[in-house]
RNA sequence: GCCCCCAUCGUCUAGCGGCCUAGGACACCGCCCUUUCAAGGCGGCGGCGCGGGUUCGAAUCCCGUUGGGGGUACCA
Protein backbone atom coordinates (compact mmCIF):
# COMPACT_ATOMS: atom_id res chain seq x y z
CA UNK A 1 0.00 0.00 0.00
CA UNK A 2 1.49 3.34 -0.97
CA UNK A 3 2.06 5.69 1.93
CA UNK A 4 0.68 9.08 1.17
CA UNK A 5 3.26 11.58 2.35
CA UNK A 6 2.09 14.91 3.61
CA UNK A 7 2.56 17.49 0.84
CA UNK A 8 3.94 20.02 3.28
CA UNK A 9 5.97 17.89 5.68
CA UNK A 10 7.10 15.07 3.45
CA UNK A 11 9.12 12.78 5.69
CA UNK A 12 9.61 15.41 8.37
CA UNK A 13 8.13 15.21 11.82
CA UNK A 14 6.04 18.30 12.55
CA UNK A 15 8.41 19.47 15.26
CA UNK A 16 11.30 19.33 12.78
CA UNK A 17 9.82 22.24 10.90
CA UNK A 18 12.17 25.21 10.81
CA UNK A 19 11.22 28.46 9.12
CA UNK A 20 12.84 31.83 9.13
CA UNK A 21 11.99 35.46 8.76
CA UNK A 22 14.98 37.23 7.31
CA UNK A 23 14.44 40.91 6.56
CA UNK A 24 17.21 43.25 5.62
CA UNK A 25 17.30 46.26 7.92
CA UNK A 26 16.58 48.98 5.42
CA UNK A 27 14.01 51.64 6.10
CA UNK A 28 11.00 51.07 8.27
CA UNK A 29 9.15 47.77 8.53
CA UNK A 30 6.12 47.78 6.26
CA UNK A 31 2.91 45.80 6.29
CA UNK A 32 3.89 43.41 3.52
CA UNK A 33 6.97 42.43 5.44
CA UNK A 34 4.91 41.89 8.56
CA UNK A 35 2.47 39.69 6.69
CA UNK A 36 5.40 37.49 5.65
CA UNK A 37 6.62 37.36 9.24
CA UNK A 38 3.14 36.45 10.42
CA UNK A 39 2.69 33.59 7.98
CA UNK A 40 6.07 32.17 8.91
CA UNK A 41 5.33 32.47 12.60
CA UNK A 42 1.95 30.87 12.23
CA UNK A 43 3.41 28.06 10.13
CA UNK A 44 6.02 27.31 12.77
CA UNK A 45 3.51 27.43 15.59
CA UNK A 46 1.07 25.24 13.71
CA UNK A 47 3.55 22.40 13.56
CA UNK A 48 5.25 23.10 16.86
CA UNK A 49 8.41 23.85 14.91
CA UNK A 50 11.04 26.55 15.17
CA UNK A 51 10.79 30.16 14.07
CA UNK A 52 14.17 31.65 13.27
CA UNK A 53 14.75 35.38 13.03
CA UNK A 54 17.73 36.29 10.91
CA UNK A 55 19.01 39.66 9.80
CA UNK A 56 20.26 39.98 6.25
CA UNK A 57 22.54 42.95 6.58
CA UNK A 58 24.98 42.38 3.78
CA UNK A 59 24.38 45.66 2.03
CA UNK A 60 26.25 48.13 4.19
CA UNK A 61 25.25 51.02 1.98
CA UNK A 62 21.57 50.58 2.76
CA UNK A 63 21.38 48.84 6.12
CA UNK A 64 21.04 50.73 9.35
CA UNK A 65 21.15 50.00 13.04
CA UNK A 66 17.96 52.01 13.60
CA UNK A 67 16.13 49.84 11.13
CA UNK A 68 17.41 46.72 12.85
CA UNK A 69 16.16 47.99 16.19
CA UNK A 70 12.82 48.92 14.65
CA UNK A 71 12.41 45.40 13.29
CA UNK A 72 13.10 43.79 16.62
CA UNK A 73 10.77 46.16 18.37
CA UNK A 74 7.99 45.76 15.83
CA UNK A 75 7.90 41.99 16.08
CA UNK A 76 7.91 42.31 19.83
CA UNK A 77 4.96 44.66 19.75
CA UNK A 78 3.05 42.27 17.51
CA UNK A 79 3.83 39.33 19.74
CA UNK A 80 5.49 37.35 16.97
CA UNK A 81 8.12 35.69 19.11
CA UNK A 82 11.11 33.87 17.69
CA UNK A 83 12.96 30.84 18.99
CA UNK A 84 16.35 31.66 17.54
CA UNK A 85 17.61 35.06 16.57
CA UNK A 86 20.20 37.78 16.96
CA UNK A 87 19.17 38.72 20.47
CA UNK A 88 18.20 35.35 21.91
CA UNK A 89 20.89 33.33 20.18
CA UNK A 90 20.59 29.69 19.23
CA UNK A 91 22.63 26.76 17.96
CA UNK A 92 23.21 28.19 14.48
CA UNK A 93 24.30 31.72 15.31
CA UNK A 94 25.28 34.34 14.76
CA UNK A 95 21.98 35.40 13.21
CA UNK A 96 23.23 38.60 11.65
CA UNK A 97 24.88 38.07 8.32
CA UNK A 98 27.27 40.93 8.88
CA UNK A 99 28.82 38.70 11.56
CA UNK A 100 29.21 35.67 9.33
CA UNK A 101 31.70 36.90 6.77
CA UNK A 102 34.27 34.15 7.38
CA UNK A 103 31.66 31.47 6.87
CA UNK A 104 30.68 32.88 3.52
CA UNK A 105 34.19 33.19 2.16
CA UNK A 106 34.93 29.63 3.23
CA UNK A 107 31.86 28.41 1.41
CA UNK A 108 32.73 30.46 -1.65
CA UNK A 109 36.19 28.88 -1.73
CA UNK A 110 34.73 25.40 -1.50
CA UNK A 111 32.28 26.17 -4.27
CA UNK A 112 35.15 27.40 -6.41
CA UNK A 113 37.28 24.36 -5.63
CA UNK A 114 34.48 21.96 -6.45
CA UNK A 115 33.81 23.67 -9.75
CA UNK A 116 30.34 24.89 -8.75
CA UNK A 117 31.51 28.44 -9.11
CA UNK A 118 34.04 30.28 -11.19
CA UNK A 119 35.71 33.64 -11.45
CA UNK A 120 34.25 36.01 -13.97
CA UNK A 121 36.35 38.85 -15.31
CA UNK A 122 33.75 40.63 -17.36
CA UNK A 123 33.55 44.33 -16.62
CA UNK A 124 30.23 46.01 -15.88
CA UNK A 125 30.47 47.84 -19.20
CA UNK A 126 31.02 44.66 -21.17
CA UNK A 127 28.15 43.01 -19.37
CA UNK A 128 25.88 45.92 -20.08
CA UNK A 129 26.76 45.97 -23.75
CA UNK A 130 26.14 42.28 -24.24
CA UNK A 131 22.91 42.51 -22.31
CA UNK A 132 21.65 45.22 -24.60
CA UNK A 133 22.67 43.28 -27.67
CA UNK A 134 20.83 40.18 -26.48
CA UNK A 135 17.78 42.20 -25.67
CA UNK A 136 17.80 43.85 -29.07
CA UNK A 137 18.02 40.43 -30.68
CA UNK A 138 15.04 39.20 -28.69
CA UNK A 139 17.13 36.76 -26.70
CA UNK A 140 17.19 36.33 -22.92
CA UNK A 141 19.31 39.11 -21.48
CA UNK A 142 21.04 37.34 -18.61
CA UNK A 143 24.70 36.48 -18.25
CA UNK A 144 25.95 34.77 -21.36
CA UNK A 145 28.55 32.49 -19.71
CA UNK A 146 31.54 34.14 -21.27
CA UNK A 147 33.87 33.26 -18.38
CA UNK A 148 32.34 29.88 -17.61
CA UNK A 149 35.10 27.86 -19.18
CA UNK A 150 38.11 30.10 -19.33
CA UNK A 151 41.40 28.39 -20.11
CA UNK A 152 44.30 28.85 -17.67
CA UNK A 153 45.93 31.10 -20.27
CA UNK A 154 42.87 33.34 -20.50
CA UNK A 155 42.67 33.57 -16.73
CA UNK A 156 46.32 34.45 -16.57
CA UNK A 157 45.83 37.11 -19.18
CA UNK A 158 42.95 38.72 -17.29
CA UNK A 159 44.84 38.55 -14.02
CA UNK A 160 47.91 39.94 -15.71
CA UNK A 161 45.85 42.83 -17.02
CA UNK A 162 44.82 43.56 -13.46
CA UNK A 163 41.14 42.84 -14.01
CA UNK A 164 38.84 42.44 -11.05
CA UNK A 165 36.78 39.31 -10.81
CA UNK A 166 33.51 38.32 -9.22
CA UNK A 167 32.54 34.78 -8.30
CA UNK A 168 29.67 33.32 -10.26
CA UNK A 169 27.64 30.23 -9.60
CA UNK A 170 27.75 27.66 -12.37
CA UNK A 171 24.19 26.63 -13.19
CA UNK A 172 23.80 22.98 -14.08
CA UNK A 173 22.49 23.60 -17.58
CA UNK A 174 19.30 21.66 -17.05
CA UNK A 175 15.73 22.78 -16.67
CA UNK A 176 14.78 23.58 -13.07
CA UNK A 177 11.50 22.31 -11.72
CA UNK A 178 10.14 22.54 -8.22
CA UNK A 179 6.85 22.28 -6.41
CA UNK A 180 5.71 25.49 -4.85
CA UNK A 181 3.48 24.76 -1.88
CA UNK A 182 1.04 27.43 -3.00
CA UNK A 183 1.43 27.49 -6.76
CA UNK A 184 2.20 23.91 -7.66
CA UNK A 185 4.83 22.92 -10.20
CA UNK A 186 7.01 25.69 -11.50
CA UNK A 187 9.50 25.01 -14.22
CA UNK A 188 12.10 27.11 -16.01
CA UNK A 189 14.26 26.11 -18.94
CA UNK A 190 18.02 26.14 -18.55
CA UNK A 191 18.57 28.98 -21.01
CA UNK A 192 16.50 31.28 -18.81
CA UNK A 193 18.42 30.87 -15.57
CA UNK A 194 21.86 32.33 -15.74
CA UNK A 195 25.10 32.02 -13.88
CA UNK A 196 24.80 34.67 -11.21
CA UNK A 197 27.18 36.55 -9.00
CA UNK A 198 27.78 35.18 -5.51
CA UNK A 199 30.63 37.39 -4.38
CA UNK A 200 31.44 40.91 -5.43
CA UNK A 201 34.77 41.95 -6.86
CA UNK A 202 35.60 43.52 -3.51
CA UNK A 203 35.02 40.21 -1.78
CA UNK A 204 31.66 41.06 -0.24
CA UNK A 205 29.20 38.16 -0.42
CA UNK A 206 25.80 38.86 -1.94
CA UNK A 207 22.32 37.89 -0.93
CA UNK A 208 22.39 35.28 -3.70
CA UNK A 209 25.05 33.34 -1.77
CA UNK A 210 24.31 34.26 1.77
CA UNK A 211 20.61 33.53 1.81
CA UNK A 212 20.81 29.91 0.64
CA UNK A 213 23.96 29.28 2.68
CA UNK A 214 22.26 30.38 5.87
CA UNK A 215 19.08 28.51 5.06
CA UNK A 216 21.17 25.41 4.53
CA UNK A 217 23.37 25.83 7.61
CA UNK A 218 20.47 26.79 9.84
CA UNK A 219 18.50 23.74 8.78
CA UNK A 220 15.60 25.66 7.31
CA UNK A 221 12.97 23.22 6.05
CA UNK A 222 10.42 25.61 4.56
CA UNK A 223 10.84 28.95 2.94
CA UNK A 224 7.75 31.15 3.01
CA UNK A 225 8.50 34.42 1.26
CA UNK A 226 7.01 36.98 -1.07
CA UNK A 227 6.27 36.28 -4.69
CA UNK A 228 8.85 38.85 -5.64
CA UNK A 229 11.43 36.21 -4.79
CA UNK A 230 9.79 33.52 -6.88
CA UNK A 231 12.10 33.95 -9.81
CA UNK A 232 15.18 33.63 -7.65
CA UNK A 233 14.18 30.16 -6.54
CA UNK A 234 15.29 28.37 -9.72
CA UNK A 235 18.73 29.84 -9.12
CA UNK A 236 18.89 28.92 -5.48
CA UNK A 237 17.84 25.30 -5.81
CA UNK A 238 21.02 24.20 -7.65
CA UNK A 239 23.09 26.12 -5.13
CA UNK A 240 21.38 24.25 -2.32
CA UNK A 241 22.24 20.97 -3.98
CA UNK A 242 25.83 22.07 -4.44
CA UNK A 243 26.03 23.07 -0.78
CA UNK A 244 24.98 19.59 0.22
CA UNK A 245 27.46 18.07 -2.16
CA UNK A 246 30.36 19.96 -0.67
CA UNK A 247 29.21 19.18 2.85
CA UNK A 248 27.99 22.58 4.02
CA UNK A 249 24.70 21.03 4.98
CA UNK A 250 23.25 17.56 5.23
CA UNK A 251 19.57 18.33 5.59
CA UNK A 252 16.97 18.23 2.86
CA UNK A 253 16.67 21.13 0.45
CA UNK A 254 13.91 23.42 1.74
CA UNK A 255 10.46 23.45 0.28
CA UNK A 256 9.20 26.77 -0.97
CA UNK A 257 5.96 28.67 -0.71
CA UNK A 258 5.72 32.02 -2.42
CA UNK A 259 3.18 34.25 -0.78
CA UNK A 260 1.04 36.60 -2.84
CA UNK A 261 2.22 40.17 -2.96
CA UNK A 262 0.47 42.75 -0.86
CA UNK A 263 -0.29 45.62 -3.18
CA UNK A 264 -1.38 49.20 -2.76
CA UNK A 265 -2.94 51.77 -5.02
CA UNK A 266 -3.08 50.68 -8.62
CA UNK A 267 -2.25 47.08 -7.71
CA UNK A 268 1.40 47.88 -7.68
CA UNK A 269 3.84 46.46 -5.21
CA UNK A 270 3.62 48.43 -2.00
CA UNK A 271 5.67 51.54 -2.11
CA UNK A 272 8.04 51.58 0.81
CA UNK A 273 7.72 55.31 1.05
CA UNK A 274 3.96 55.67 1.23
CA UNK A 275 3.12 56.40 4.86
CA UNK A 276 0.20 54.00 4.98
CA UNK A 277 2.43 51.06 4.15
CA UNK A 278 4.62 51.62 7.18
CA UNK A 279 3.82 49.62 10.26
CA UNK A 280 4.50 52.72 12.30
CA UNK A 281 1.52 54.44 10.70
CA UNK A 282 -0.79 51.88 12.29
CA UNK A 283 0.94 52.01 15.63
CA UNK A 284 0.67 55.78 15.72
CA UNK A 285 -3.01 55.54 14.99
CA UNK A 286 -3.52 53.08 17.77
CA UNK A 287 -4.24 49.92 15.89
CA UNK A 288 -4.21 46.91 18.17
CA UNK A 289 -1.68 44.21 17.37
CA UNK A 290 -4.58 41.75 17.40
CA UNK A 291 -6.53 43.77 14.88
CA UNK A 292 -3.72 44.52 12.50
CA UNK A 293 -2.50 40.94 12.53
CA UNK A 294 -6.02 39.65 12.01
CA UNK A 295 -6.41 41.91 9.00
CA UNK A 296 -3.03 41.00 7.57
CA UNK A 297 -3.87 37.32 7.97
CA UNK A 298 -6.85 37.86 5.69
CA UNK A 299 -4.60 39.02 2.88
CA UNK A 300 -4.22 35.67 1.21
CA UNK A 301 -5.71 33.26 3.68
CA UNK A 302 -9.13 32.41 5.04
CA UNK A 303 -10.11 30.42 8.08
CA UNK A 304 -13.34 29.39 6.36
CA UNK A 305 -16.90 29.23 7.64
CA UNK A 306 -17.54 32.82 6.58
CA UNK A 307 -15.51 33.87 9.58
CA UNK A 308 -13.09 36.75 9.59
CA UNK A 309 -12.38 37.52 13.19
CA UNK A 310 -9.91 35.18 14.79
CA UNK A 311 -6.90 35.24 17.08
CA UNK A 312 -3.42 34.32 16.00
CA UNK A 313 -3.64 31.23 18.19
CA UNK A 314 -6.73 30.20 16.26
CA UNK A 315 -4.98 30.96 13.02
CA UNK A 316 -1.97 28.90 14.01
CA UNK A 317 -4.20 25.97 14.81
CA UNK A 318 -6.00 26.15 11.48
CA UNK A 319 -3.24 27.31 9.17
CA UNK A 320 -2.54 25.33 6.02
CA UNK A 321 -0.02 26.89 3.69
CA UNK A 322 -1.34 24.98 0.68
CA UNK A 323 -4.61 26.85 1.11
CA UNK A 324 -3.02 30.24 0.74
CA UNK A 325 -4.54 32.15 -2.15
CA UNK A 326 -1.93 32.65 -4.90
CA UNK A 327 -3.17 35.96 -6.22
CA UNK A 328 -2.02 39.34 -5.05
CA UNK A 329 -4.04 41.13 -2.39
CA UNK A 330 -4.70 44.81 -2.16
CA UNK A 331 -4.31 46.44 1.22
CA UNK A 332 -7.60 48.12 2.15
CA UNK A 333 -7.37 50.62 4.97
CA UNK A 334 -11.13 50.74 5.50
CA UNK A 335 -11.34 47.06 6.09
CA UNK A 336 -8.28 47.08 8.30
CA UNK A 337 -10.02 49.72 10.39
CA UNK A 338 -13.20 47.71 10.58
CA UNK A 339 -11.36 44.62 11.76
CA UNK A 340 -9.46 46.68 14.28
CA UNK A 341 -12.64 48.29 15.55
CA UNK A 342 -14.13 44.87 16.12
CA UNK A 343 -11.16 43.87 18.24
CA UNK A 344 -11.23 47.15 20.07
CA UNK A 345 -14.87 46.73 21.03
CA UNK A 346 -14.19 43.22 22.23
CA UNK A 347 -11.54 44.35 24.70
CA UNK A 348 -12.22 44.28 28.42
CA UNK A 349 -12.83 47.94 29.34
CA UNK A 350 -10.01 47.87 31.86
CA UNK A 351 -7.67 46.56 29.18
CA UNK A 352 -8.83 49.17 26.73
CA UNK A 353 -8.37 51.94 29.28
CA UNK A 354 -4.84 50.84 29.92
CA UNK A 355 -4.04 50.80 26.21
CA UNK A 356 -5.51 54.27 25.72
CA UNK A 357 -3.29 55.88 28.35
CA UNK A 358 -0.20 56.36 26.15
CA UNK A 359 -2.33 57.92 23.43
CA UNK A 360 -4.05 60.23 25.87
CA UNK A 361 -0.63 61.23 27.17
CA UNK A 362 0.71 61.85 23.70
CA UNK A 363 -2.41 63.89 22.97
CA UNK A 364 -1.74 66.08 25.97
CA UNK A 365 -4.84 64.91 27.82
CA UNK A 366 -3.17 62.93 30.61
CA UNK A 367 0.09 63.52 32.44
CA UNK A 368 2.69 60.83 32.91
CA UNK A 369 1.93 59.26 35.25
CA UNK A 370 -1.80 59.92 35.58
CA UNK A 371 -3.26 60.44 39.03
CA UNK A 372 -5.46 57.87 40.71
CA UNK A 373 -8.45 60.15 40.19
CA UNK A 374 -7.74 60.45 36.50
CA UNK A 375 -7.43 56.72 36.20
CA UNK A 376 -10.76 56.27 37.96
CA UNK A 377 -12.39 58.76 35.63
CA UNK A 378 -10.86 57.01 32.63
CA UNK A 379 -12.15 53.66 33.83
CA UNK A 380 -15.66 55.09 34.11
CA UNK A 381 -15.49 56.83 30.74
CA UNK A 382 -13.99 53.99 28.72
CA UNK A 383 -17.23 52.09 28.15
CA UNK A 384 -18.77 55.28 26.75
CA UNK A 385 -16.09 55.59 24.10
CA UNK A 386 -15.42 51.97 23.31
CA UNK A 387 -17.88 51.44 20.51
CA UNK A 388 -17.22 54.87 19.05
CA UNK A 389 -13.58 54.30 18.26
CA UNK A 390 -11.79 52.55 15.45
CA UNK A 391 -8.34 53.05 16.87
CA UNK A 392 -6.79 54.15 20.16
CA UNK A 393 -5.69 57.59 19.03
CA UNK A 394 -9.32 58.63 18.74
CA UNK A 395 -9.56 58.50 22.50
CA UNK A 396 -7.94 61.93 22.62
CA UNK A 397 -10.76 63.62 20.77
CA UNK A 398 -13.45 61.45 22.26
CA UNK A 399 -12.54 61.66 25.95
CA UNK A 400 -10.22 64.62 26.21
CA UNK A 401 -12.90 67.01 27.43
CA UNK A 402 -13.33 64.98 30.62
CA UNK A 403 -9.76 65.48 31.73
CA UNK A 404 -9.00 69.09 30.99
CA UNK A 405 -10.16 72.27 32.66
CA UNK A 406 -11.35 73.83 29.47
CA UNK A 407 -12.40 71.72 26.53
CA UNK A 408 -10.88 72.30 23.13
CA UNK A 409 -13.71 73.95 21.21
CA UNK A 410 -14.13 72.68 17.68
CA UNK A 411 -14.93 75.96 15.94
CA UNK A 412 -16.76 74.25 13.13
CA UNK A 413 -19.11 72.65 15.62
CA UNK A 414 -19.49 75.95 17.43
CA UNK A 415 -20.38 77.75 14.22
CA UNK A 416 -22.94 75.17 13.22
CA UNK A 417 -24.61 74.67 16.58
CA UNK A 418 -24.32 77.97 18.44
CA UNK A 419 -26.99 79.75 16.43
CA UNK A 420 -28.59 82.76 18.11
CA UNK A 421 -31.50 80.66 19.35
CA UNK A 422 -29.08 78.33 21.12
CA UNK A 423 -28.44 80.90 23.81
CA UNK A 424 -31.78 80.42 25.48
CA UNK A 425 -31.26 76.66 25.29
CA UNK A 426 -28.01 76.94 27.17
CA UNK A 427 -29.49 79.32 29.70
CA UNK A 428 -32.42 76.99 30.30
CA UNK A 429 -30.06 74.03 30.63
CA UNK A 430 -27.94 75.90 33.12
CA UNK A 431 -30.95 76.79 35.21
CA UNK A 432 -32.22 73.23 35.13
CA UNK A 433 -28.91 71.77 36.22
CA UNK A 434 -27.98 74.36 38.83
CA UNK A 435 -28.15 72.70 42.21
CA UNK A 436 -29.44 69.44 40.82
CA UNK A 437 -29.44 66.66 43.41
CA UNK A 438 -28.45 63.94 43.01
CA UNK A 439 -26.08 64.46 40.06
CA UNK A 440 -26.72 61.27 38.12
CA UNK A 441 -27.24 60.32 34.53
CA UNK A 442 -30.94 59.75 35.22
CA UNK A 443 -31.56 62.96 37.09
CA UNK A 444 -29.64 64.95 34.50
CA UNK A 445 -31.63 63.48 31.66
CA UNK A 446 -34.91 64.07 33.47
CA UNK A 447 -34.05 67.68 34.26
CA UNK A 448 -32.81 68.49 30.78
CA UNK A 449 -35.76 66.87 29.05
CA UNK A 450 -38.20 68.70 31.24
CA UNK A 451 -36.52 72.05 30.65
CA UNK A 452 -35.62 71.82 26.98
CA UNK A 453 -37.90 69.32 25.26
CA UNK A 454 -41.03 69.88 27.30
CA UNK A 455 -40.28 73.41 28.49
CA UNK A 456 -39.00 74.98 25.27
CA UNK A 457 -40.78 72.55 22.97
CA UNK A 458 -37.57 71.66 21.16
CA UNK A 459 -36.75 68.49 19.29
CA UNK A 460 -34.20 66.44 21.19
CA UNK A 461 -31.66 67.12 18.49
CA UNK A 462 -31.91 70.86 18.85
CA UNK A 463 -32.20 70.70 22.60
CA UNK A 464 -29.13 68.65 23.37
CA UNK A 465 -26.87 69.74 20.55
CA UNK A 466 -25.86 73.06 22.08
CA UNK A 467 -25.32 71.45 25.48
CA UNK A 468 -23.12 68.82 23.91
CA UNK A 469 -20.95 71.35 22.17
CA UNK A 470 -20.78 73.52 25.27
CA UNK A 471 -19.45 70.76 27.50
CA UNK A 472 -17.46 68.60 25.09
CA UNK A 473 -16.46 71.14 22.48
CA UNK A 474 -17.68 68.89 19.68
CA UNK A 475 -20.81 67.74 17.97
CA UNK A 476 -19.68 64.17 18.33
CA UNK A 477 -19.12 62.95 21.84
CA UNK A 478 -19.89 60.07 24.12
CA UNK A 479 -23.49 59.92 25.35
CA UNK A 480 -24.38 63.29 26.80
CA UNK A 481 -26.01 62.55 30.13
CA UNK A 482 -23.41 59.99 31.13
CA UNK A 483 -20.73 62.45 30.16
CA UNK A 484 -22.24 65.17 32.31
CA UNK A 485 -22.36 62.89 35.29
CA UNK A 486 -18.66 62.11 34.88
CA UNK A 487 -17.80 65.74 34.28
CA UNK A 488 -19.45 66.78 37.51
CA UNK A 489 -21.78 69.63 38.31
CA UNK A 490 -19.16 72.31 38.79
CA UNK A 491 -17.37 71.85 35.49
CA UNK A 492 -20.66 71.37 33.65
CA UNK A 493 -22.06 74.65 34.94
CA UNK A 494 -18.80 76.46 34.27
CA UNK A 495 -18.77 75.29 30.67
CA UNK A 496 -22.36 76.29 30.18
CA UNK A 497 -21.47 79.72 31.52
CA UNK A 498 -18.53 79.98 29.19
CA UNK A 499 -20.70 79.00 26.26
CA UNK A 500 -23.38 81.49 27.20
CA UNK A 501 -20.71 84.18 27.42
CA UNK A 502 -19.95 83.60 23.76
CA UNK A 503 -23.30 85.09 22.90
CA UNK A 504 -22.70 88.31 24.80
C1' G B 1 12.46 42.54 -25.21
C1' C B 2 13.00 37.77 -22.43
C1' C B 3 11.35 34.62 -18.21
C1' C B 4 7.89 33.50 -14.40
C1' C B 5 3.34 34.09 -11.67
C1' C B 6 -1.82 35.45 -11.28
C1' A B 7 -7.25 36.02 -12.86
C1' U B 8 -14.84 35.20 -8.54
C1' C B 9 -18.75 41.68 -6.53
C1' G B 10 -15.11 48.41 -6.16
C1' U B 11 -11.75 45.63 -2.27
C1' C B 12 -10.51 40.97 0.71
C1' U B 13 -12.41 36.29 0.02
C1' A B 14 -15.71 31.20 0.11
C1' G B 15 -16.03 27.82 -3.87
C1' C B 16 -11.61 22.59 -4.89
C1' G B 17 -17.45 19.03 -11.41
C1' G B 18 -23.66 18.61 -9.74
C1' C B 19 -25.31 21.31 -3.01
C1' C B 20 -24.29 28.10 -7.12
C1' U B 21 -30.58 31.36 -8.68
C1' A B 22 -22.27 32.02 -6.79
C1' G B 23 -21.99 32.60 0.01
C1' G B 24 -19.52 36.05 3.66
C1' A B 25 -16.84 40.57 5.04
C1' C B 26 -15.40 45.80 4.08
C1' A B 27 -17.11 49.97 1.41
C1' C B 28 -21.54 52.25 -0.56
C1' C B 29 -27.14 53.25 -0.48
C1' G B 30 -31.91 52.95 2.07
C1' C B 31 -34.97 51.87 6.51
C1' C B 32 -35.34 50.81 11.89
C1' C B 33 -33.40 52.10 16.74
C1' U B 34 -31.83 56.93 18.65
C1' U B 35 -29.71 63.02 22.70
C1' U B 36 -24.94 63.56 18.52
C1' C B 37 -21.67 59.95 16.56
C1' A B 38 -21.19 55.14 16.64
C1' A B 39 -22.77 50.26 17.66
C1' G B 40 -26.79 46.99 16.50
C1' G B 41 -30.99 45.10 13.32
C1' C B 42 -33.27 44.68 8.42
C1' G B 43 -32.95 45.39 3.23
C1' G B 44 -30.48 46.95 -1.39
C1' C B 45 -26.55 47.62 -5.11
C1' G B 46 -22.72 44.59 -7.10
C1' G B 47 -18.84 39.43 -9.56
C1' C B 48 -17.07 34.04 -12.10
C1' G B 49 -12.32 38.81 -18.26
C1' C B 50 -12.96 36.49 -23.30
C1' G B 51 -12.87 32.17 -26.77
C1' G B 52 -12.48 27.20 -27.49
C1' G B 53 -12.53 22.34 -25.64
C1' U B 54 -13.37 17.83 -21.91
C1' U B 55 -18.08 16.24 -19.50
C1' C B 56 -24.78 14.21 -19.07
C1' G B 57 -23.16 18.64 -16.21
C1' A B 58 -17.77 23.80 -15.36
C1' A B 59 -16.78 29.46 -11.40
C1' U B 60 -14.43 24.74 -10.59
C1' C B 61 -10.42 20.49 -15.37
C1' C B 62 -7.42 21.49 -20.24
C1' C B 63 -5.76 24.84 -24.23
C1' G B 64 -5.59 29.56 -26.19
C1' U B 65 -6.30 34.72 -25.66
C1' U B 66 -6.61 39.24 -23.13
C1' G B 67 -5.47 41.79 -18.90
C1' G B 68 -2.67 42.52 -14.41
C1' G B 69 1.70 41.68 -11.54
C1' G B 70 6.77 40.18 -10.45
C1' G B 71 11.72 39.32 -12.08
C1' U B 72 15.46 40.40 -15.42
C1' A B 73 21.98 44.12 -10.72
C1' C B 74 28.82 43.30 -8.36
C1' C B 75 20.07 45.39 -4.18
C1' A B 76 17.46 42.17 -1.08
Amino acid sequence: MPTSTDPVLGELAPSDVRVRFCPSPTGNPHVGLIRTALYNWVFARHYGGTFVFRIEDTDISRDSEESYAALLEALGWLGLDWDEGPDVGGPHGPYRQSLRGDTYSEVADKLLAAGHAYRCYCTPDELEQRREAARAAGRPSGYDGRCRDLSPEEVAAFEGAGRDSVIRFRMPGTAITFDDLIRGEISVDAENVFDYVLVRANGAPLYTLVNPVDDAMMGITHVLRGEDLLSSTPRQLPLHRALREIGVSSGPVPRYAHLPLVTGEGNKKLSKRAPETALQFYRDRGFLPEGLLNYLALLGWSIGDDREIFSMAEMAAAFDVTRVNPNAARFDLKKAEAINATWLRALEPADLAERMVPYLQKGGVLPDPPSADQLRLLAAATPLAQERMVALDESVGMLGFLFVDEPVMDEDSVAKVFKPEAEQVLVAARTALDGLEPWTTESIETALRAALVDGLGLKPRNAFGPVRVAVSGRRVSPPLFESLELLGADRTLARLDAAIARFA
